[in-house]
DNA sequence: CGTTATGTGGAGGAAAACCTTCCGGTTAGG
DNA sequence: CCTAACCGGAAGGTTTTCCTCCACATAACG
């Protein structure tokens, strides 16, 4: 990515990204910009110079986020025994990621293709490909339940990754993956990670929990 | 509710509430109010003489939908002939409450107890307790499989009824309630209604869906 | 059908939030 | 040690949002 930069400048355009991320997912993409720079830890001058507007900040952070989603999908299903695995492995691991509302609000930039930078579309193409290999060979090997098809498993991806501001927090979420990966298992299902989230742990859970918004 | 309100009067606080519900969903709860006000076809001062301060018109749309949740709850105990299907019922009719954010938007009122009109707190609480019982019960009878907890429940709860701003749309969540359900299941599981969504579903489901925002 | 308390709409001024530029001072890199 | 590249944040301009106020409308009632 963004190269011929000094070494700090290039620093700085990590971290404000990171921080955009951070902050698009907790607070929506209108943040003022002055906050995205503040928790980046750079004055607003610095964000400006690098990103002239807020698209070019959000086409950077929903680069860096598709990425790793391809990331995840490809390696998933090059690396696991087979596609039920990978299937797993995919869904599983999308809950980290914690795109949030970011898809949506993507959504726009992936037809204006000609882009500098990397094809944000071709990108996309390449996790949806991933995934309609691993559910067709996935049901061929009968592990994977006849009655799905592909936009089950992304509506499932998008309930999973579109955290809400107040995050269940990793530990619930995986297990709540794991209820899903059995109800999409064909044959037998496995044991959930950890023990069940007991009334107490409802109690907590439904208490207060809005994020440091104000 | 709002009583000794002129015919006019208690017609149009109804349609208040109503858009505030629908935008504070769609476009979450910063919307401008005099965009609700448009919306709900009277002007911003009907709106600001019926609520003094957003903080109200929250209130009031949590009021509601907490309403419809709790009689959601309390019926599905109540009609159905086991605990396992009233949790099914309770499971699937939530989808369509569309709460979105508002629960955790709604937090902080939650603990302000001593307020006009119904308690949110009890109601809250009558929530939970109905839940904690179709779980117990369920669990009891070997139709809900024992290794989770209410918390689960509450947060595959949480995750059908945040819906995002780009929704899946009502069948396609259905389905998926239906998945969740079979993950649920102690025995066996039960088909899925309507076709699985194929690959072309996928695509329109990734393609454009941002919603009529600007 | 007339009266009146109650309710309505939206223009408009004040306030707040946000964007964006600009420049004196700092630092990486050779 | 020099310089091109970079930094921070104050300040000014613009847009958005809030909320009041009042002339006009209409439901309710005898």
């Amino acid at each position: 990515m963004e190269k011929g930069l000094r070494a700090d400048a290039r620093r700085n355009r990590d971290l404000i990204v990171a921080a955009a991320q951070e902050l698009f997912l907790e607070q929506g993409v209108d943040v003022p910009l002055e906050e995205v720079a503040r928790r980046a830890g750079v004055g607003v001058g610095t964000l400006y110079r690098r990103f002239p507007d807020r698209d070019a900040l959000l086409r950077a952070v929903g680069e860096e986020s598709l990425r790793r989603l391809v990331d995840l999908a490809e390696t998933a299903w090059r690396e696991e025994p087979d596609a039920w695995h990978a299937l797993c492995r995919f869904l599983r691991g999308s809950v980290a990621l914690r795109l949030g509302v970011l898809p949506a609000k993507l959504e726009p930039h992936l037809h204006q293709r000609m882009r500098v930078g990397p094809d944000l579309h071709e990108m996309r193409q390449r996790v949806i490909a991933a995934v309609l290999r691993m559910i067709e060979r996935a049901q061929a090997d009968g592990a994977l339940r006849a009655d799905v098809g592909p936009g089950d498993i992304a509506v499932l991806m998008t309930l999973n990754v579109y955290t809400p501001p107040a995050l269940p927090g990793e530990p619930a979420m995986a297990r709540v993956v794991e209820i899903m990966l059995d109800g999409l298992r064909a044959d037998r299902r496995s044991p959930l990670p950890g023990t069940p989230l007991d009334g107490d742990d409802l109690r907590r859970y439904t208490a207060v929990r809005v994020p440091p918004t104000e």
